[in-house]
DNA sequence: TTTATAATGACTTGGAAG
DNA sequence: CTTCCAAGTCATTATAAA
């Protein structure tokens, strides 16, 4: 059976990786992308085939022809859950309306700043797209693709295999629309390759995406207060304005973005120069429009101004700088309402006990998962609670839609440790590991009791994370404080307390601060004490591997309810394993680990898995694998026909592009580490497709 | 080569103060 | 309500030392 009449989930993509993985020369591409290719792509390749789902579009041609994947009644069930949650926008702002809206309008918009839009988003280059259609006018849209397929043929010349495909992906295209659409047309004829792309990608773009603005923006009363706004302007401050530019590529998409026309944008680049502020691309846009108003013998004053002058507080006496700053500000506020839209974004619930810790009234006993979230296996996926904005929303919206779990593990420990985890166990009867460890440092390190100042006063530890203050530092403190006789300096006092906040340092002698040693840390996080030690590995990578790790007292009282459902035993399938956080919370829980698959990269931390699993006498059987990029439908096939699925799916992924701490390369879920989510979310779905049908 | 060390901010949130 | 400020964050990179 074919692919035909089948609702596109995020589950089906899966499926065709699956497909790849059997060998199938056709589909073949899609084996090979599905490892290779960034997996930020995915999330956009959720949205097209959403999209394609609504457009009922023939299934045959996504996917290959002949394919022995074997489609039972169960199967499509299952994807009709799939769908029926996907299409449940109870998060999800832009992607979700633009699948909905997809079908409604496939043409092409007329308005300028649709326009760019529509071709950015194929992947032409804003510049490109800009001189298209400056070139045919903003009603010839065949004439604009003609012109950009010209363009883009001419910068592609000679390109093959691979090549062809980096091509078209450096444009903007979905990896895997990319090897459908070589696939499907060849690899000698790139201007078919595009014309497919650019047919899916009409379907996959939608109105709702893009800026509701009209290109006559005169008429708009909204546009016409902000560019009042702007007009109103006369000193920006470049910084704050090349702030809240979304990227610095997309400044005409930017400005049409604003409301200004291609046109307008068009020639205020030109004119101004490529490296032109946005504020001095406004400022021109503004004069000419002014110049226009006049021309058109528009002599009263612009009717937008008073919007904003109606909320200044008139009675307060300011100056024109205040009035100014003020003004700045407003409209900072409005373009953060344009470019991030109203969608709510999840909060982080305060105090962060999520469903309940056991130390404090549990607050929910009973929930309501979304229909796909609640067939097998389990699952429990973690990451850090402040991750940037936007990230819970996406990561929920793959998981199901499953509204995350919020927790911070100083209520399990003496140390913070905000997650988040998304999981559909349930979260009755949880029970905490005993006994309950200590809560406070002086509990925890009694040692540092007799040292620890009075105007110290903290009695938890910060979060641990993978780097330790240094020596420098700590000598330091001890030299800025060993002076004085009784109690340094309040201002001393604030720089000592601020580092060793920091660098969660405790008091070890006198005037002595000191890092924790690694085996403090794996007491915290509920380890056993020499975890990590020993086989060959550092002290720095010791520090390491346990600051990515779990705490393990949290996560297992979220397992806990396991335990009566499983008397037997589990099957475990755990991603990115670490220091083997999950398997450890489940040992200490006493559910007998049956057959562990467990998947890490890092080879000292497999070791420490292994070892662990040979100390403590388990009888049942740990099978390592390096990579989730590695880990296909086959090998997982294979693996749960041995011994019958898995009851449980636990992972986090790297958190590298989503932690504050990480100062050059926080770019989210796109990031070249943290989008290994989306193979924990490939892998699920692959696991949950071949349980649906065996 | 491996390991340890030091230098390197941005971004978000909550709460106090006005 | 706005404005301001304090607090906190599963880190990366270059360089020195072993």
């Amino acid at each position: 059976m074919g692919f035909e009449s089948i609702n596109y989930t995020p589950a089906t993509v899966c499926v065709l990786t699956a497909a790849g993985s059997f060998g199938f020369d056709n589909v073949a591409f899609f084996f090979f992308f599905s490892h290779l290719i960034p997996h930020s792509f995915l999330k956009q390749l959720e949205v097209l085939v959403k999209a394609v789902a609504w457009k009922e579009m023939d299934g045959d041609s996504l996917c290959g022809e002949d394919d022995n994947f074997d489609w039972d009644s169960e199967d499509e069930r299952e994807i009709e859950n799939c769908r029926l949650s996907a299409s449940s926008s109870l998060t999800l702002p832009a992607a979700e309306a633009t699948a909905n809206t997809a079908v409604a309008s496939s043409s092409v918009g007329s308005s300028g700043s649709k326009l760019i839009d529509h071709f950015v988003g194929m992947g032409f280059p804003q510049k490109m797209v800009a001189e298209a259609i400056l070139e045919n006018g903003e009603e010839n849209t065949d004439l604009i693709l003609e012109t950009l397929l010209k363009c883009s043929a001419r910068s592609s010349a000679g390109s093959s295999g691979s090549k062809l495909i980096d091509h078209f992906i450096g444009m903007g295209f979905d990896a895997e629309m990319v090897a459908k659409a070589i696939q499907e047309n060849g690899e000698g004829n790139t201007d078919t390759i595009l014309e497919t792309l650019l047919t899916y990608s009409a379907i996959k773009k939608s109105p709702e995406e893009q800026p509701h603005v009209d290109s006559d923006h005169w008429s708009s009363e909204y546009d016409g207060d902000l560019l009042d706004d702007f007009s109103d302007i006369d000193s920006f401050e470049n910084e704050e304005i090349a702030k809240s530019e979304p990227d610095e590529g997309n400044t005409l998409l930017f400005l049409a973005r604003m409301g200004y026309t291609v046109e307008e944008a068009s020639i205020a680049v030109e004119r101004c120069g490529p490296d032109a502020t946005i504020a001095e691309l406004t400022d021109f846009i503004c004069a000419a429009q002014m110049a226009k108003a006049a021309d058109a013998s528009f002599p009263e004053e612009k009717p937008t101004l008073k919007h904003f002058d109606d909320d200044y507080p008139k009675h307060k006496k300011r100056s024109y700088y205040e009035y100014d700053l003020w003004k700045r500000k407003q409209r900072m506020k409005l373009e953060k309402r344009m470019l991030h839209g109203d969608d709510e974004l999840l909060r982080l619930p305060n105090p962060m006990i999520g469903f309940g810790v056991p130390t404090e009234p549990a607050v929910v006993t009973h929930r309501t998962l979304p229909e796909a979230a609640i067939e097998r296996p389990y699952f429990y996926y973690e990451n850090v609670a402040l991750a940037p904005k936007g990230v819970w929303s996406t990561i929920s919206r793959f998981l199901y839609d499953v509204e995350p779990e919020f927790v911070d593990s100083k209520y399990f420990c003496a140390a913070a440790r905000k997650r988040g985890y998304v999981h559909n166990l349930p979260v009755q009867n949880r029970f905490p590991l005993l006994p309950l460890p200590p809560r406070t440092i002086h509990e925890a390190l009694p040692l540092t009791k007799k040292w620890w100042p009075s105007w110290d006063a903290r009695t938890q530890l910060n979060c641990l994370q993978t780097c330790v203050g240094s020596a420098k530092l700590t000598d330091r403190i001890r030299k800025a404080i060993e002076d004085y006789e009784g109690d340094p300096p309040l201002s001393i006092q604030k720089f000592v307390l601020d580092e060793c906040r920091k660098w969660n340092l405790v008091w070890v002698g006198r005037n002595k601060v000191a890092p924790l040693e690694p085996d403090e840390v794996e007491m915290l996080l509920g380890f056993p004490r020499n975890h990590t030690r020993g086989g060959g590995i550092s002290r720095t990578d010791r520090y390491k591997s346990l600051g990515n790790s779990f705490q393990v007292d949290t996560v297992a009282y979220h397992l806990s309810v396991l335990k009566d459902l499983f008397p037997g035993g589990i099957n475990l399938l755990s991603l990115f394993s670490g220091i083997g956080g999950a398997e450890v919370a489940l040992h200490r829980l006493g559910i007998r680990l049956k057959n562990v698959v467990s998947v890490e990269i890092s080879e000292v931390n497999r070791n420490i898995i292994r070892c662990w699993w040979e100390q403590t006498n388990q009888t049942g059987n740990l099978i390592d694998i390096v990579d989730v990029q590695q880990l296909n439908a086959d090998r997982l096939e294979q693996l749960m026909n041995s011994f019958g699925g898995f009851d449980l799916v636990v992972g986090g992924s790297p958190c590298n592009n989503l932690t504050g701490s990480n100062r050059h390369h926080r770019s989210g879920l796109e990031g070249k580490e943290s989008s290994l989510f989306f193979d924990f979310c490939r892998i699920l779905d692959l696991v949950k497709c071949i349980m649906t049908r065996n």
